[in-house]
Order: structure tokens, then sequence, then C-alpha cells
DNA sequence: ACCTGAACACCGTTCAAGT
DNA sequence: ACCTGAACACCGTTCAAGT
């Protein structure tokens, strides 16, 4: 329900990161966190929010439904670390470029293109705990916008302000991926009411947009208001 | 799961507008459309979004579990229902007004304040139906920055931009709300970790952050590259 | 150390039935 | 026209037990 804090802290004691798996070939068969996760994803990018359950993932797994609840506390979990997951980046972490202003947009575009990969992962991220991959990438804004000259006291208000941005235009668009047939009909629904709805009616606001376009110039607009010159 | 089309249409008959209640006082015992969204909004409000449950719901409303399907296709419907009745917009309807950009920011004010106010609210927006109310505000929108001298290629694109904005800085602030102490001890880990985010740690990012006067900054940045001088 | 099945307390929704 | 209980096919998670 709530966003929660940092990584992933066992309370447990987890598989070892250098142990040898005991079955010489069968590590595809033995359970793990990677396992989990990745066949988390998969099952997350197959079927939607929704279709994630333990029950199947364990199936999936080729392992007893309770299985998973050696390697994870809790459902909650496992959507935490396939968020986080999906959220890496690999990307230049220098934050004393000159051109600061393209290293924002590399690293704001490959997140969001990174999100609609997996279209469920916007929505989730707000709600979420903060995973070190998301911690690693608003410690990169902060570095190149402080670089860039903003001042102390307004770094924080800058990196929310692109988060609130990039969260909310991959929330949407993501959604609208989801549905463009859905947005097609309540388009011609609009039609017969355009005497209520004109303006967006004419303008075909569900239909047709440059989303990729739309989210580099309101970028570009906010940077330009962030950044002094 | 997918974003759905326009306002409430029913396949089946509904309790009609203005029909009188058999029962001369007992307006509070009869099911109805209202009173479930009502008491929906009030379960949701009290318990967040998985506190809302078909049974528990009837409940509240001292009826059968099933009694709800009379009135409503389906949990979805209900949220719909309860998500467009909170998004109500009762101010200035005006496009033509000189102070456009009073206009837009006190729309928006509103809207976030609206989702605030009912902290389940703002995750759901994206991802479910455009009900008449928010269509209403999009049309509003639309209107002022027609009016505002943003051409008509451009409106899409505009609207979007400030939906995306909206959007996004309601959703993590409601997160937010929802869970200062779990911040305050991400804030608190984060600074074990100081090595790896030096930037953010120091800004202490996830503390004590002024999200109203952020969220009024971003709009004006934006309104700036939005509306032509 | 790692995995399992049975069991508990829930879900949303269908259906056939009541008034 | 409006409401209902029983039933179905699911959930997440606890627990005591297996190897």
């Amino acid at each position: 329900m709530a966003a929660k804090g940092g990584g992933a802290q066992g309370k447990r004691p987890r598989r070892q990161a250098g142990s040898v798996p005991s079955m010489q070939q069968g590590s595809e068969r033995a359970l793990s966190i990677e396992r989990i996760v990745a066949t988390a994803v998969e099952l997350l990018d197959a079927e939607g929010v929704d279709g994630l359950t333990m029950r199947r993932l364990a199936d999936r797994l080729g392992a007893g439904a309770m299985s998973l609840y050696w390697h994870v506390d809790n459902k909650e979990e496992v959507f935490d670390l396939a968020l986080d997951s999906v959220l890496e980046y690999r990307g230049p972490q220098g934050g004393e470029t000159a051109d600061w202003r393209g290293a924002i947009f590399h690293m704001l575009e490959d997140w969001r293109a990174g999100m609609l990969r997996h279209p469920w992962s916007a929505s989730l991220l707000p709600r979420r705990a903060l995973g070190p991959n998301i911690l690693s990438r608003l410690e990169l804004l902060g570095r190149i916008l402080y670089g860039a000259g903003v001042a102390e006291a307004d770094l924080n208000g800058a990196i929310w302000s692109l988060w609130n941005y990039v969260i909310g235009a991959t929330i949407t668009r993501a959604n609208f991926d989801l549905s463009d047939a859905d947005m097609a009909a309540a388009q011609q629904r609009l039609a017969h009411l355009s005497e209520k709805y004109p303006t967006i009616e004419r303008a075909r606001l569900l239909l047709d947009n440059d989303w990729d376009g739309a989210f580099r110039k309101g970028l570009d607009f906010l940077l330009d208001g962030l950044v002094p010159k």
C-alpha cells in the first residue's frame, strides 16, 4: 500500500552470492531469488499486474506453491524486486559532462522506454519501495543538475519535478498503449457528446497523439525553467 | 486493467432519476447507485484501494453481498463511478477569461487537492475510464489554452503535458503522504549508503519537501513553454 | 537448508431462487 | 423490480511436516 524504503535487506538468511549449486548442471531447476524475479517479470509482461499470483508464479517455476516463501517474505517483495530489476541504468554515469541537457535526456528517455517495455511497471513505481536502481537514477539526476548549476536549495524541487513529469507521462502512455481500441471507442463516443466537449472532440484528444514528441517538448520546457542559464 | 471510455452507459435498466421511492422516509435503506458510490468512497477513504471489497461494501450498506450486482456490472464499475464522483469541478467554467493563467492554476490546484483528499484516487485515475467529470476538466483546459493562444496543432500536446504533470505530482505526493514514517526510515537507511548516493543523501531528498511550492513552480515553467507570449 | 500439502480466511461472480 | 444464499473457482499466507 504505502511507499516503502530502500533496498532488499533480508531478515532471513538468503542464498549466498558465491555459493555453488549442489547439482552441477541443474541450476535451471533450483529456486533462487534471481530465477523468481526473472520469472515474475515474464509473468507480469505476459499477464499484467493482476496476472501475477504466488500460485501461478510457483507453477511457472515448476515448484510447489509455498516454496516461494522460503526465498521471499510475501507478494509485495516480489513486486518490489521485479520493479527494481527492470529499472537498471547502464548508461554514462558521469555527473561532470559538459552536455548536462543531453545526459538528462538520455537517462530519462531510457527510463521511460524501460517502463514502456514493461507496461505494468510505471503504475507500480510510485506506490512501491525505492529500490537501489531507482535511487541510482535519482542520485545521477541530482548530480547532473547540481553540476549544471542548480542551487542546493532548489535541488530537491528540481529532482521531484522531473520525477513527477516522467512518472505521469509514462503511466498515461502505458495505459493508452494497453487499450488503443478502448480509446478509439471513447473518442467515438465523444463525438456524440460534441455539445458538451466540443474542444477536445475537435482536437481528437483521445487519438493519434505524438507521445514521444510531446514528452521531449515538455521536458525541454521544464528544464528551461529548472536550470538557470 | 485497461483505460476505458466515456461515461456510465448502462446495459441494464437502472433506477429512473425522478422516480419516488416506495418507502416514504426510507430512502436511507433502499439501495441506489448514489448510495453505493458514496459508500464506496467512504470505504476507500477509510481502508484504501485494497480495502474495497464487494462484500464489505454491501455490508456497510446493510445489504446482502450480491445485491450490488443488480445496480452495477462489476467491481470495476464501482471504481469508475467512485473515481469520477470525486473529480467534479465546481469552478469558473469560462474559457474567455483574460486571466487564463489564473484559471488554469485554479482548476489544476483544485484537481490536485481533490485527489489528495482521497489518496486512492490519483493512482487509479490513469488506469480507469475517463468519466464525465474528467472529460469536463480536459475540455475546460483545452478551452482555456486555446483562448490563451495555443495553436490548434499544439493543443493535444499541451493538454497531455499538463495532465502528465498533475497526475505524476499527485500520485507521488499521495503516496508520500501515506507513508511519512516509511520515507523517514528510508532516508535514514540512505545515510548508511552515503558513498553510493551522496548527492541525494546530502540534499535529504526523501524528507521535508515543499510539495505545494514545487508543484506551482513546475507548473509555471511548463506554462511558460506551452503558451506563446 | 530447502521444499511441500493441508488448511484458513478470504476474494469476485454466476445462478437459480425468492418477494 | 429488486434482493438473496449457496456454490464455484480462485486468492495470500500460516503451520507443521517432510528431506
